[in-house]
RNA sequence: GGCCCGUUCGUUCAGCGGUUAGGACGCCGGCCUCUCACGCCGGUAACACGGGUUCGAGUCCCGUACGGGCUACCA
C-alpha cells in the first residue's frame, strides 16, 4: 500500500510550498488509496517551536489537507535515530570522525578553492581498535561512508537523476553531542514509518544520494523518491517561508477562500482544470502524479484571485455565509437578497464584505468622486418627489421600481440617469454597486427610503450630515 | 566556483514526429447597460539558440545560453 508523508520543519508557517508538497503528498495517497502521514522535523532545537508547530498544523487544516496518521515528532524519535548511526556503525558504512571543527576549517582555507571544500576523509583510515580507544576519552561525530560509484534512481518526477560519489562528501550523521543529523532522521523515520514514495520539493534533490547512502548501509530497501519543481515568486526565485505574505493563514486573511487555494495549488505543474473550482474529490480523482510538469511555475496571484472570484460567485449561498461570518463585524447580517447581488462583483471575501456593508451600516459616509459628480441642483429639486413617487409603490420589487423611476424622469423631463445616480450614492456611498433596481429590491423599501432621504438631506445642507 | 534540475504566449496548463501550436488568467476592444463587476463575443502574444537524427521536429539526441536548486555537526 502507498504510504506517503509530508515533513515539514516548525520553522515558520506554512507557506505555499510547503502546502503544494502536503497537497501532492495527500492528492496521491487519495488517489490511490494510500495513507498519508503527517511528520513535525521539529530537530533543530533552535529553530522550532511549538507556535510554528500549531501554525503549520492549522494551514493544513483550513485547507483541508488532511493526515491520516501522525503528527509525529521527529524530536522524540532520537534513540531510533542514535541506534541507526551505530548500526551503520557496525555495518562498516560509517565511521568516527575525531577531527575537530577547527581542524576541517584549518585544512579548508589551504585549499585554492574552500568552497569545493569536501571532507578529506581524514578519520576513515583509523582502525576500529584505535577509533574504540578514542571515543573513550575524545569527542568525535559520526560519518557516513559514501560508497565509489555512481549514486542514481529513477525520480518518479524527474526522470533517472545520477551522481558521482566523488561529489558527495562523508557527511555527518551524528553529532558531536550525540544527536542525529538530518539526513538520518529522515531515512530513520521514513523507514520505521514504512513510507513508500517521498514526493518532495526539488531543493531535496541533493539529499537523496545521501540518504541513498544511508539506506544501502543499513541494508534495506529504499522508497521511491519523486521530486517536485518548487513554486518560485515573481522573481523567478524560490518561494519560502521568509516571504511572509506567501504564508497559507495570511491567504486566509485576505479572504481567500480554502477550496480556491487548494485547487490554485492543485492547479500548479499539473493538468488540474484552472477555469474553474473542483471539489477536492473531483481533484483527487483526476490527479496524476505521472503527469507532474518537471520545471517550476511562478506563483500568480490574479489567478488565485479569479478562482476565490469565481467561487464566491457560484458556491453554496449557505456555505458562503459561513465563510463571510469570519469577516462580518456587525450584528446585524445581511440576508440572501443582498449576498446574492454583491457575490459576482467580490473577489475576496474581504470584497464581499465591503460591499455588503451599506446594506447594515446607516451612516456610511459618501465617496467624494462620486459625490462630485452628481448634479446637486437636480437633485435638491426633484429628489423629494421622486422618494414620495417611490414610497406609494406596494409591491417592491425590480420591475415596479424601473417603471416609477423612469415614469417619474419622463414626467419631470430628467434623465433616468440623473436619477439612477443619485440613488445609489445615497444607497451605497459611492458609484459603483448592483443594478440600481437590484439594488432598491434587495436592500427594501424601509432601508432604501431612508438612505435616500438621508442623502438628499446631506446634499441640500450642503453636504453636511444630518 | 562545483554538482544537480529545468526551458511552449507576460503568467499558467495542453500538445507527447506531420496542428492555422490550443485553453485559462492578465491585458486590449466590443456587446449588455444606470455605474462597477459578472456573462458573452473578438483581439494581443510563445515553441531560448545552434547543431544533429528523420521525408518531416515544439515534440528524439548533443552542445550553448539562460533560469533555478543544493553546496552545514540547519531541516
Amino acid at each position: 500500500m502507498v504510504k506517503v508523508r509530508f515533513a515539514p520543519s516548525p520553522t515558520g508557517y506554512l507557506h505555499i510550498g510547503g502546502a503544494r508538497t502536503a497537497l501532492v503528498n495527500y492528492l496521491y495517497a487519495q488517489k490511490t488509496g494510500g495513507k498519508f502521514v503527517l511528520r513535525i522535523e521539529d530537530t533543530d532545537e533552535n529553530r522550532s517551536t511549538k507556535d510554528m508547530t500549531a501554525a503549520i498544523l492549522e494551514g493544513l487544516e483550513w485547507l483541508k489537507i488532511q493526515w491520516d496518521e501522525g503528527p509525529f515528532f521527529q524530536s522524540e524519535r532520537k534513540e531510533l535515530h542514535q541506534e541507526c548511526a551505530l548500526k551503520l556503525l557496525e555495518r562498516g558504512f560509517a565511521y568516527r570522525c575525531f577531527c575537530s571543527k577547527e581542524e576541517i576549517e584549518e585544512r579548508k582555507k589551504r585549499l585554492e578553492n574552500p568552497a569545493e571544500w569536501k571532507y578529506d576523509k581524514n578519520c576513515r583510515a583509523i582502525s576500529k581498535e584505535e577509533s574504540d580507544k578514542r571515543a573513550a576519552t575524545e569527542k568525535f561525530v559520526i560519518r557516513c561512508k559514501i560508497p565509489e560509484g555512481k549514486i542514481e534512481w529513477n525520480d518518479f518526477v524527474k526522470g533517472k537523476i545520477s551522481f558521482n560519489s566523488s561529489e558527495i562528501e562523508d557527511f555527518v550523521v551524528l553529532r558531536s553531542d550525540g544527536s542525529p543529523t538530518y539526513n538520518l532522521s529522515v531515512v530513520a523515520d521514513d523507514y520505521s514509518l514504512g513510507i513508500t514514495h517521498i514526493l518532495r520539493g526539488e531543493d531535496h534533490i541533493s539529499n537523496t544520494p545521501k540518504q541513498l547512502a544511508i539506506y544501502k548501509g543499513l541494508g534495506i530497501e529504499p522508497p521511491l523518491f519523486g521530486h517536485l519543481p518548487l513554486i518560485l515568486g515573481k522573481d523567478r526565485k524560490k518561494l519560502s517561508k521568509r516571504h511572509g505574505t506567501t504564508s497559507v493563514i495570511a491567504f486566509k486573511k485576505e479572504g481567500i477562500l480554502s477550496l480556491a487555494l487548494f485547487n490554485f495549488l492543485a492547479s500548479l505543474g499539473t493538468n488540474i482544470d484552472e477555469e474553474k473550482c473542483l471539489s477536492r474529490e473531483e481533484i483527487a480523482r483526476r490527479f496524476e502524479i505521472e503527469k507532474i510538469k518537471k520545471s517550476s511555475s511562478v506563483f500568480d496571484y490574479d489567478k488565485l484571485l479569479f478562482l476565490n472570484g469565481k467561487l464566491i460567485s457560484e458556491m453554496d449561498l449557505n456555505e458562503l455565509k459561513e465563510e463571510l461570518k469570519n469577516f462580518w463585524e456587525f450584528q446585524e447580517f445581511p440576508d440572501d437578497k443582498a449576498l446574492a447581488v454583491t457575490r459576482t462583483r467580490s473577489r475576496t471575501l474581504i470584497e464581499l464584505s465591503k460591499n455588503l456593508i451599506p446594506f447594515i451600516k446607516e451612516d456610511f459616509e459618501y465617496d467624494e468622486s462620486s459625490l462630485s459628480k452628481i448634479d446637486k441642483e437636480k437633485t435638491s429639486k426633484y429628489f423629494g418627489q421622486f422618494i414620495f413617487h417611490l414610497e406609494k409603490i406596494s409591491e417592491w420589487i425590480q420591475d415596479k421600481i424601473e417603471q416609477e423611476l423612469r415614469g417619474f424622469a419622463e414626467e419631470k423631463g430628467l434623465k433616468a440617469k440623473d436619477l439612477i445616480h443619485p440613488s445609489r450614492l445615497f444607497l451605497v456611498g459611492k458609484g459603483e454597486s448592483p443594478s440600481i433596481f437590484d439594488l432598491f429590491y434587495a436592500m427594501g423599501k424601509e432601508k432604501s427610503l431612508r438612505r435616500l432621504k438621508r442623502g438628499l438631506n446631506f446634499i441640500k445642507s450642503g453636504g453636511k450630515d444630518v
